[in-house]
DNA sequence: ACAAAAGTGTTGTAGATACACCCATGT
DNA sequence: ACATGGGTGTATCTACAACACTTTTGT
């Protein structure tokens, strides 16, 4: 049974939100061979006795030093022919960010990081193009029927940013009324007394994603749809 | 980079349906330590070279001889603790099997494998409890909005067959006419001319499910929901 | 003739969509 | 005063849920 020269990554598809439309995917500039030079998702080796979360949390932190408001696994890809070096699994994890968190601290690998608009891609190393097509269906699958939109807004955020949000993600406009009356409908947002202005126009209220109260109502079968 | 003793395994979660009302699920009894005599899910370790695919199937071929109508990825489960023998990655798949062939035959490995009701499982090694219960919510889920109901049944159907197996799948009461029109309306089933008659009642007319008329109406973008 | 399973329509209701004007502020 | 973005209500339509009787066969 020869398993040993079979070896084990992490990647990490990360996505931002960039106000007004942009939705933003975090890539590395690879230092070494193979793919010297080009773009790829951050990632790398899982060590022995490393969960393969610790792992995706060490990589970005190593790479690129953000902070993530949401992670979960995404897809495990193990073509043998994936990887030049030999047969390399990777698991793929898909994660999220707020605006807050966008900066990129100096990697102590001196990676060069960057965030891409989902528009605007360089070719990727690997098959990470591959991964990132599938990051990008699954985020817009999951925005439909959970709450995760809101881990790419600040805790804070006007209503108007969670409308451009999705239609940044779904890629098509929405009806502001109806949009405004489903979500304020499923009771999981607690609008605040403060207001926002910038600029003209009449100041926004400020809202909060009241997350006790989402799984308060999971619990009870009643589930988030846009 | 020490990765060279985290081994990497495959696990399939294969269900079948038993008329009128049982998901049941196949399970090999485990032959050598760790967990000598336990029941577990068929599974093993993935050949370098190998595709995660083939390695199920072989594995599959090798413990129990059964033939799938479905496969897909899963989820990946890597806790360090997960197996005794060390840090070993297990990439589960998920797999659906025709009534037509849910008989095992005598496997080459000599594990003894069999069908459990999902309602009446043993105790199950590893943490493979918790890798049936993500497969389990995966069908439940997955069944109300893709098609994968058909491969549980024979390419020919009935529809009281159909009605009896998503009840048995949802658990839970479904109203015969509206489960009728709603599958009916979806225009992804051929009536066929034959009828079968099974002890006294009126006989029933034969379905098949229009795999080719299915694809045509996803790409227009009409989805199946039940 | 009776028991058993298959087959079929209508009505009410809730949720989704479509749509346009007034409000509060900055310049 | 005007330009800019924020905030709101109503009418229509569509999809789902609820519900009971007739038809065809075996015995």
């Amino acid at each position: 049974m020869n398993n040993d020269s079979t070896k084990l990554t992490v990647d990490a598809v990360v996505f931002g939100y960039r106000a007004p439309k942009e939705i933003i995917v975090l890539l590395i500039q690879r230092k070494f061979e193979p793919f010297k030079g080009t773009w790829a998702l951050p990632g790398g080796f899982v060590l022995n006795g490393e969960s393969l979360e610790d792992a995706v949390y060490r990589e970005l932190q190593e790479e690129t030093g953000v902070e993530l408001s949401y992670l979960e696994q995404l897809y495990t890809f193990g073509k043998p022919d994936r990887d030049p070096r030999g047969h390399v699994v990777s698991v793929a994890y898909f994660g999220l960010i707020k605006p807050d968190n966008l900066d990129l601290v100096a990697s102590t690998d001196a990676t060069d990081a960057h965030w891409f608009s989902i528009k605007e891609l360089p070719k990727l190393a690997f098959d990470h193009q591959d991964i990132l097509n599938r990051a990008i269906n699954r985020l817009r699958a999951k925005v439909g029927y959970e709450p995760i939109g809101f881990e790419l807004l600040d805790s804070k955020f006007l209503f108007g940013e969670l409308e451009n949000l999705y239609m940044s993600l779904l890629d098509r406009t929405i009806d502001r009324r109806n949009f405004r009356k489903k979500i304020l409908a499923l009771g999981i947002l607690d609008e605040l007394d403060e207001k926002v202005s910038q600029g003209p126009g009449r100041p926004a209220k400020l809202f909060q994603f009241n997350e006790k109260r989402y799984f308060e109502l999971k619990e009870q079968g009643i589930f988030f749809e846009i």
